[in-house]
DNA sequence: TACGTGGCCGGACAAATGTCCTTTATGGTA
DNA sequence: TACCATAAAGGACATTTGTCCGGCCACGTA
């Protein structure tokens, strides 16, 4: 649910403390601050610190789809990166949210050169892919039930951190319906 | 619907001609034949020369999930490559299909040693990555006419390739539905 | 205190989708 | 030809999920 990438993450850590990149700033986001805006240009690429965002689309019919949580470690707009692109989501920070950031040509230089760092770029990619891959089927072919007991044993804390309408979002069902299920699975446990 | 990749296609189609590259091997696979199969270890990766493949995985619930139909270009097993792990998909040739086939570890060497090759291989994830985000969020927001006009829309001759019953599979819904859904709308057209 | 505002909860009903089962082609094969 | 497997189509019903709505509660502010 939350994505981390502790490789990249203490790479990255390990490159701006030596002072060997100076390509990267940090930045810091407070709760409902936008870091990028569906539909506006990226010019960079970023790499949480730290803190909670949340990648989220929003639909033709109005409603969000989250795409994923991003914490320690995880980064993103690396999408836009290759085809000069808007942005295809919004990243939200949820609490007080430390970042890294980098410009496209500083990045994409840094990929050329770097080879250590291109073998963990690529690998958070794959990461991503397989996630995304599994998580699709698993919402396909489950009921809401299924798809939030599943969350919550990977995740328990989840519900502390977590508001319901993101829940929600990030299932792709509505407040409603998790409400009824979260009332049901109570019941089972309790009759 | 069917993912192609030109660009990586021309470049391995120069690479194969030139001789330069004598670690890609050539395959034929009949229809129905399985090219990868889930849960079983994978030491290569692919890239489709001709042909159509349906990239799938099995859910608990005993139902297929169809990830992707793969045309020319596209590549597979490159999830497996980086954690050596076992294939989390079967890939199933639909018709006649011909792939080029690299060993793991040439596939590597190719990857430290070609730029232009690792620039296009972090591109076909991304492209992966990008087609993966937007179908899913799609699929979670839309009933299945809304599911069923976009995907004739992208792709007019869907029903004579692919079966009715891969049709369902990959929009994650029954047999029965599609079935429905298609009665209903050409009922719309012709009242 | 009184009054919004927003998050959370749930009733009642409608719509979408799944399950189960039967029928009708269609193609291959004994 | 007769037989069998398999794809396709759809009827009848059950389940799941969405929509619309009103109520409750905590919190900030006039």
């Amino acid at each position: 649910m939350i994505r981390t990438n502790k490789e990249l993450f203490s790479y990255i850590t390990n490159l701006v403390l030596s002072g060997s990149a100076g390509s990267f700033s940090e930045h810091h986001y407070a709760p409902l601050q936008r870091i990028l805006v569906e539909g506006k240009n990226v010019f960079s690429v970023y790499i949480m610190k730290s803190g909670i965002v949340k990648c989220y689309l929003t639909t033709d019919t109005g409603s969000n789809f989250i795409q994923e949580f991003f914490g320690e470690g995880e980064l993103f707009g690396e999408i836009e990166l290759m085809d000069d692109s808007y942005s295809y989501c919004t990243i939200e920070a949820i609490d007080d949210v430390t970042v890294y950031k980098i410009q496209k040509s500083d990045f994409l230089r840094l990929l050329d050169h770097d080879k250590k760092f291109n073998r963990l770029f690529i690998e958070a990619l794959i990461s991503k892919l397989k996630y995304k891959a599994t998580r699709h089927s698993y919402n396909q072919s489950h009921i809401i039930e299924d798809k939030l007991r599943r969350l919550k044993m990977k995740f328990p804390e989840l519900e502390e951190v977590i508001s319901k309408q993101d829940i929600a979002d990030y299932l792709g069902i509505t407040l409603r319906a998790l409400n009824r299920t979260i009332k049901t699975m109570s019941q089972e446990i309790n009759p």
